[in-house]
DNA sequence: GGAAGGATGCACT
DNA sequence: GTGCATCCTTCCA
């Protein structure tokens, strides 16, 4: 699959700056023999070493946090309240705990199959608002967690054909991070503006 | 071996 | 807008 260029906007030291840019890109999946792909229109940062939200904060180091200190690129698939998986793009150099969340996607591609995981009735939008329910769509779960979201042809992230307007992105609070004290006020969620796959708009 | 938790989703008011 | 079901994994003893 791929090249330096993706490699180049995924990975870096600026987790909050890679969340941003991740907006407008595709994510895509290849499982169960069939393709599957949404824009990326919701994210959030976290970062490790320093913010009470990330799950590798101050250094924790386990089984289930050591996929964050991989090389950027990586994909972090968590499992969440024994239900639902959140996936996660690692961004930073080996040993560094930074990732980004995947939140939400605006389906282009596979529509049918995410109907099928998710709920027939559904319209589009509704498929992928939200981290539970994209991993749903997209058949994404913890197998798919170490994969090489640059080199893999499974899971895989592909670059965004148009610029994404500086203006059409919103950065707000993140969600669910309750416990964080006061690192839950810090402005490392973003989303496309007017976007009607945003998880919360 | 076991207790605790959790980056949600949905039903309901 | 708010409340709560839910259940697998993780981590510690």
């Amino acid at each position: 699959m791929n090249n330096d260029y993706l490699k180049n906007l995924l990975t870096g030291p600026d987790v909050v700056k890679i969340a941003r840019s991740l907006l407008g890109m595709s994510l895509c999946s290849a499982i169960d023999g069939v393709h599957t792909e949404g824009i990326i229109v919701e994210t959030e940062a976290y970062c490790g070493t320093n913010d009470k939200a990330c799950h590798a904060h101050l250094g924790k180091f386990t089984n289930r946090t050591k996929v964050m200190y991989e090389k950027g690129g990586t994909a972090y698939v968590y499992l969440c309240y024994g239900i639902h998986h959140l996936v996660n793009v690692v961004t930073n150099e080996k040993g560094i705990a930074d990732a980004v969340l995947i939140r939400a996607l605006m389906p282009t591609d596979g529509i049918d199959m995410m109907r099928k995981r998710v709920d027939k009735e559904k319209p589009i939008h509704q498929l992928c608002n939200g981290p539970g329910k994209l991993s749903k769509a997209m058949g994404i779960n913890k197998v798919h967690n170490e994969m090489d979201l640059l080199h893999s042809s499974t899971l895989y992230i592909k670059p965004n054909v148009k610029e994404i307007n500086e203006e059409l992105i919103v950065g707000t609070t993140r969600i669910g991070i309750d416990y964080a004290e006061e690192d839950k006020y810090l402005n490392w969620r973003f989303y496309l503006k007017n976007n009607k796959a945003v998880s919360i708009y």
